[in-house]
DNA sequence: AGTTAATTACGAAAATAATCGTAGATAGAT
DNA sequence: ATCTATCTACGATTATTTTCGTAATTAACT
């Protein structure tokens, strides 16, 4: 079964559940407010709906839930950027990667890293 | 002034219009057609929601009217990366390269282009 | 001239997403 | 025991995006 695509909201609560580990809907919703004012009723509901997506899971701990990525990030990852590649840069990765390299700050370290991983792909 | 973010119907326009030139209503709806039924109107309304939105610039030809993009294709892919790095890969630029060079076919050329752009970069 | 086909403008409906208020439950503090 | 704070569930509202029907206009063709 294909992985239901996120929404822009849903996407925001996976990366913090990707980066700090199981969490409750306060957890998230303050680290969301770090950046935002959102409500914790809305983000109660969008975490509810995502339950309902398979998106997440649940666990009860005493009286409140611990919700889990069920999605890895790995293949959430790839799925989005296959459709992003596909929207903004018809198609074209190597356009892509080439703008991000010129874009963004890499580190020596990462540049060498990326090359090594080029100098695989070439042989 | 910030370049107003396209929604997803009408980035799909954006590429058409950038990769076929200024292009007539009918013309971007018969391309869109190729993939998926959308009526003509529907997509009449969206282009005229982008001149709005000053995405697109019309002249008039004969009684119907011709589009063009307003928008450099660079600057919006540009913008529109930005965003999706932070948004799918918590801003870490390059853990997208890396996984888009992992998976997307490259050409050998595509490949030395790229070396060569990050030969560059480290110096 | 009259008919047909293609066009634009526009309002409104449908679909999707985000927001929040309120109610009911429960735990902890006084 | 009561009060207060915090939690879940859920309906309803708002905002955004997509879709399309209809009317008016114009051009082209009998």
């Amino acid at each position: 079964m294909a992985l239901a695509k996120p929404t822009e909201s849903e996407l925001e609560i996976l990366q913090l559940l990707w980066k700090k580990g199981p969490s409750s809907v306060r957890e998230i919703n303050d680290e969301i407010n770090k950046n935002k004012e959102v409500g914790y009723t809305t983000t109660l509901k969008i975490m509810q709906l995502m339950l309902g997506k398979e998106l997440v899971t649940r666990t009860e701990q005493g009286r409140f839930h611990i919700y889990k990525s069920a999605v890895s990030q790995k293949s959430m990852q790839e799925q989005l950027l296959n459709k992003f590649v596909d929207a903004a840069f018809g198609g074209q990765a190597m356009d892509m990667v080439m703008q991000a390299l010129g874009n963004h700050k890499a580190s020596k370290d990462e540049l060498s890293q990326i090359k090594k991983l080029i100098e695989g792909l070439e042989s």
